[in-house]
DNA sequence: TGAGTTTCTGGACGCGGTCTAATAACGACT
DNA sequence: AGTCGTTATTAGACCGCGTCCAGAAACTCA
């Protein structure tokens, strides 16, 4: 936590922040589509090679402000009472998680969804994101649940739950200045299909 | 009908079929991931640019098998009769979609997921079509429901029923030669979403 | 001063995807 | 037969993302 130990080697001349802010300059005047890496890096006066470095792909700047949220799925999902009801468990953690997501940070990936161009890579790591979400909450499901259940809901719960989750999220970034909390939105829309699966398990 | 007469003009060298096959070859030898277009091309006959006058992308081969059954689903919605409850009009059009796809034509899509270098362009484009149907059922229920509902319902349907039959068609792709017919697993997958959003609309 | 470590950099490569201009193969019409 | 319009195919070039590698730069420590 002491910044000021300089570790070892060469420090370094850049850091994810710089980018992100060249980045999002960049976003604003050309969109995210018509902007290069090699543009981002420039401003940012660091080498393109340097930017994957920081980032493992163009993409990742969609979800710089949404990445560290959606992660936070797992922790909140461990801190559950075990003798819950698993849909409990499942809607509580989950409306917990879009709680701690700070109130103004709308990613990219949410508002620039409709400007042409940026569809294909938006849904190419979007979807990678869904995914790794819905294997950290199919084990919680799984493991729940044992064997007795029909194979498919563990799965079906978490591509739903999930599903909903993001509807929300994309209601919430469109939904202009004047919205109300994230959280809300996201309890109205997993709320019915923590209920409906509720009632099969 | 009549695939004698060949409109006008210079008569295809090629066909989908073609390339399909040609693909389906080189993805068995040596994964999606490490055929380029050019082989798949050059195996099919044709130049690389032939390719993409039949596909869009490479990774639209992934779903050869899928897309004409995905795109049913806005068919079987105006199927269903205006007097019936949303959801079950809902629930019942995503299963005959389900049902009406041939036994045995399982998309490289579900199968190649695991096998490392064809996740990134299978999210890609999978999500793709997610979206494109979650806007044509997110629209049906939209219609149905008026301005009564909370806003964020429609696209929590969408994204909720949805997910949970693409978690369905994952777990049927996975089960290998002695499953049930896809239909079941959506139906089972499906239900309690269906039933749960019946409750608060 | 030198050794070790970490970051940064330039250059090259492969691949997917787009674009343009040219050509090939057909039917139809004169 | 020859020409015209139409459509499919083709070669060629281009761009951008992402990867890889070898080497240089900047620092700490001994």
């Amino acid at each position: 936590m002491n910044d000021t130990t300089h570790h070892i080697g060469r420090p370094r001349r850049s850091s994810k922040r710089t980018l992100e802010e060249a980045a999002a300059e960049l976003f604003l005047e050309q969109t995210y589509a018509r902007t290069t890496v090699d543009q981002i890096a420039a401003r940012a006066g660091v080498s393109r090679n340097t930017f994957f470095n920081y980032f493992g792909s163009k993409s990742d700047l969609l979800w710089v402000d949404f990445d560290e949220t959606i992660e936070r799925l797992g922790a909140e999902l461990a801190a559950e009472a075990e003798d819950r009801a698993v849909m409990d468990a499942v809607r509580e953690a989950i409306v917990r998680v879009a709680a701690s997501h700070a109130e103004d940070r709308v990613p990219w990936a949410l508002t620039q969804v409709d400007l042409m161009g940026t569809r294909d890579d938006l849904e190419a790591s979007g979807l990678r994101r869904f995914m790794k979400q819905c294997g950290v909450l199919q084990a919680f499901v799984s493991r729940r649940l044992g064997s007795s259940a029909k194979p498919v809901l563990p799965r079906a719960v978490a591509f739903a739950v999930l599903g909903a989750a993001a509807a929300a999220a994309g209601v919430w970034a469109n939904a202009g200045v004047g919205r109300r909390p994230l959280a809300d939105y996201v309890a109205e829309a997993v709320e019915p299909v923590c209920a409906g699966f509720a009632q099969v398990l």
